[in-house]
DNA sequence: TCAATATACGGAGGCGTCCTCCGCTTTGTA
DNA sequence: TACAAAGCGGAGGACGCCTCCGTATATTGA
């Protein structure tokens, strides 16, 4: 599914078997402290929740878009292999819609989860590129066929739709902040179909 | 223009002159250092820019979202100001995209102006929603008309453009962002549009 | 002009977070 | 079993937040 990064690393010799126990343990804590406090949540509060010295939280996870990284890597899978799996959709508009609708609800479901996304497409290190760049193609896949099929028009690039979605989303607090998103996309590809008579 | 939030607090006796003039100091100060280091500058980097105690600044602005509000007043005046402007425009969409290209434009000048909105927008003190209103308001003014002479569908509030539009600034990074966000807002505005035949 | 007093100032201090560094421990191997 | 290599942990220095209170200053009334 994905390359493996960060997951093991392609060293000399293996991992250590507490190193790997270690960083499962990290994931899960993150996991679950994202989940709760937000993706600014305290890194030491992390490793504590990990029964784990913050030097070791440092060491497999350098910087915080490392740890949204490998937390969210199974999230962005699934939207990868989402978009792979409409590619040849009948309807390349409504699996336009329904992928932006996915990763919403996605989002909606792993507080933090955009946070991180949004962060890592401020701080433009190389980790969080490489997650940005995934989203992007796979959206591109879908929008393309939508574009190619003239169903839709080539007013935006899916790195700006992508950005328009995750924007939306951010600035969302209410409880119900899905149900305000889910017309904003409506309306968004509204916006991108030709008119009637092209 | 606006009341005076903030600005002069009608108390029982006027405010001393030092204090007055601090605070123009602090506000000064922080217009520049949010304008350089961003909306998360440290405040004790703006207290001493204004040459101040950290005292002073906490005294004069409470909350990070006070200076916020006090900092970008005139901005919110002026847009408030531009949206009655143009409440008997001609054409009342162009002036609606016209509102939300300067809104872009006015954040664009103004680092740190965004992510204070944003800001605002989550930690939903007093102080910060009546900021969030007047926009609301404003904007309301120019959609309404719209959605009244049926150039556009009323499926959005005010709100939710308001949020969209600053969602996708949010995110941006890019020196040139300006001119992607642009494309952008005509695609939400052309979703907005009744199909041709209603 | 000179107290007297309300008002405002400043910054030390307590707390929490970030991230690095390095002495110690554990694991895998020969 | 012994010895590297790999990994661990947390102390420590830096920074930012915000409060609190002793000190200073502007204003006012006599």
């Amino acid at each position: 599914m994905s390359n493996n990064e960060g997951k093991t690393k392609p060293r000399g010799r293996p991992q250590r078997a507490d190193a790997r126990r270690n960083r499962e343990r990290l994931l899960s804590a993150a996991r679950t402290v994202f989940a709760t406090n937000g993706a600014n949540a305290s890194l030491q509060g992390i490793a504590r929740e990990a029964g784990v010295g913050i030097g070791t939280l440092y060491r497999h996870f350098p910087s915080r878009e490392n740890l949204y990284t490998a937390v969210y890597e199974h999230e962005v899978d699934h939207l990868v292999a989402l978009a792979a799996s409409r590619t040849q959709a009948p309807d390349p508009v409504a699996a336009l819609r329904d992928w932006l609708q996915a990763l919403v609800s996605l989002v909606a479901t792993k507080t933090g989860m955009i946070s991180a996304l949004a962060i890592s497409a401020e701080t433009k290190s190389a980790v969080s590129q490489a997650t940005s760049a995934r989203l992007i193609d796979a959206l591109g896949s879908l929008l393309d066929r939508c574009v190619t099929q003239k169903l839709l028009r080539d007013a935006l690039s899916a790195r700006d739709v992508l950005h328009a979605v995750v924007g939306m989303c951010l600035i969302q607090t209410e409880p119900d902040w899905q149900q305000r998103v889910a017309p904003m996309i409506d309306v968004l590809i509204d916006g991108l179909r030709r008119p009637a008579g092209d």
